[in-house]
DNA sequence: AACGCTACCGAAACAGTTTCGTATAGGCTA
DNA sequence: TAGCCTATACGAAACTGTTTCGGTAGCGTT
């Protein structure tokens, strides 16, 4: 375990140029700042203990930390209540803003007190975030799911549930089916997205037209219903693969007068229990956030106890189909209906 | 500026042992212990900087780490909000868990390496609240209000909009109008009971036995509904002064049938949108607990960076009442209805 | 009385940060 | 061009706090 002095004598400079290139205080000329720099390198020069122990366990945003979504705060819970029996601390890290581009994540951590932590991802984020999984810390994905060995997932895997739901809609005759996920797109949304195709494509009813992506609000659940019900061959159901929208949607349904599910069958998407909000009951696809936070933790925490090698590739637990009453059977003429409310028979 | 080592001295004992104690690392006889703790008293020692710098604001509960409410979600995400421009991090903590009997506030901050922090008061937390103001450490408070002179308050004041919801209810007709609200009694809440209490005092409509306390779940709202409906001279209005017990209570309406506001008045409390995602959408006294979350954190970095004599007592905010379309004329023979369902006509 | 165990505590080694002083380069003035 | 001045870069040393290691005192056991 190399200590800042030797890292020194390596670079062939005092200990306080050392301390200063490692916390980015400035004052350090660029060669030598570089010199040092390879130094701490060709060292394998590990902040020390002693600095102050780790004593935290952090949800890391690789681009800003947002807990707009009922997914996160339930997420953000769940970790809560997992850590309430450690001595961790739970951080909420804005990795894009704090993290140097000179720096391991080793040495952010370090500096930051983090032990290990929960990364919140999106696919733009995967390149990221497959970087730091070769550096062997403690680390957990949460919401989204993709390709990379070396790093543990945490997700509630929604295809199964997906295409009930998708077979669902079919099976009360609904043949005009409209799919509508957020535009932010991770394994999760995918995963939803490709129940939906397949399932609809093995009847021969996919329509690519049929398909958006809008952003995760309300207001854009409302604007996604206007848009479905004006199209000329509207459609008579729509699987919504996010809470928010789905709740947009049914809500701007019951200001347009639309009978749900009389004239328009939705499934939404539950992280948590939103769809018991809702009137009528939401039928979903739904999974528990809060589970999944805390499954993250447990995770992270048994990747801290014993061996890295103990790293399992996922954890996944089951989303699930659930029937509520916006689901019905599909109307026999389904009128097209505006933004007015006016309804024109097709 | 005292260091460990002037504590030692003054205690005569070695660095070491006063580093034990401090830390509370064990190995140190119970007599010795209480003398150094004295001589870290009387010294007014302070763990130093060097240690490590302060980098978070933290959101600290003194009796457990509690992110299920809507109210604290929104705050969360209010302060993390606020704290994307600033340098900190945002920490959770739990104080009932961490902080050692023995230690300042102020110790307990350096330790954990936080600057300033909101409190997520209750109205049983306020005598240890009130204890740590004396120590004028950058803190503000939340979810509760009190006469304490040295603490800031951040809050939305809810009695003139409880009123409105109130008279709201009179001019409709109603004359049993019951109140429910969070077991857990903090400022915030008896604000709105007290409101609720004079508007009916004035109106000679004022009976003690339709008040109550649920605890803040959707299942206990259920409970609550039933329990009103199925008095002998049920009430025909309920304000819930909070926001998950409203939605049960709603929800189980519709679930026995009882027609929302024809055959039963409800005004809700909504700390972020929640009246936006129920049906039919809720006449709600509303408040922003995001705007809070993000005053809360202002007001902390004006603490940090200006004196602390810029501590302003209160940063309050209006709630406001929203008429939506749970409320409606008291029916004019309103039937108790039984659990089951069932109608008696009293 | 000898032995062993344990808890307690100090000396010293250590890790890292920060201050203070100095040297050097580069610019400005005479 | 010489002289002076200043800012910057860097090291020595002082400082803060932690941890290890070894010694000692007290107590029970044989």
């Amino acid at each position: 375990m190399p200590s800042i002095r030797e890292v020194a004598k390596e670079a062939g400079v005092s200990i306080a140029t050392v301390s200063r290139v490692i916390n980015n205080a400035g004052g350090v000329a660029p060669g030598l700042h570089r010199k040092v720099s390879e130094a701490v390198k060709t060292c394998r020069y590990e902040p020390s203990v002693g600095k102050r122990s780790l004593t935290s366990i952090s949800l890391i945003y690789p681009e800003g930390v947002w807990i707009g979504s009922p997914y996160d705060s339930a997420c953000v819970q769940g970790m809560a209540d997992a850590m309430r029996e450690t001595n961790f601390d739970l951080l909420l890290v804005d990795v894009k803003r704090d993290k140097l581009a000179s720096e391991s994540l080793k040495q952010f951590f370090t500096r930051k007190g983090i032990l290990g932590a929960v990364v919140r991802s999106t696919s733009s984020a995967r390149t990221a975030i497959s970087q730091w999984a070769v550096e062997g810390l403690p680390l957990v994905v949460l919401g989204d799911h993709f390709d990379c060995p070396k790093l543990p997932f945490v997700y509630a895997a929604s295809t199964a549930a997906s295409r009930q739901a998708v077979e669902h809609l079919v099976s009360l005759g609904h043949q005009r089916i409209a799919f509508a996920a957020c535009d932010r797109d991770d394994g999760d949304h995918l995963d939803r997205l490709s129940a939906y195709r397949g399932v609809l494509e093995s009847h021969q009813l996919y329509d690519e037209k049929l398909v958006c992506r809008v952003p995760p609000h309300r207001l854009d659940g409302a604007q996604l219903l206007r848009n479905m019900l004006g199209m000329s061959l509207r459609p008579t159901a729509i699987f919504i693969a996010d809470p928010l929208i789905a709740v947009g949607a049914i809500n701007e349904a019951h200001r347009l007068g639309v009978r749900v599910p009389e004239d328009l069958s939705i499934i939404g998407f539950d992280d948590c229990d939103t769809r018991k909000s809702v009137y009528p009951q939401m039928t979903a696809v739904c999974q528990d956030a809060t589970v999944l936070g805390r499954a993250a933790v447990q995770s992270l925490l048994s990747q801290i106890e014993s061996a890295p090698a103990a790293k399992r590739h996922a954890t996944t637990s089951e989303a699930w189909f659930e029937v509520g009453s916006t689901s019905g059977p599909a109307p026999h003429n389904p009128a097209r209906i505006l933004p007015s409310g006016a309804r024109m028979n097709s």
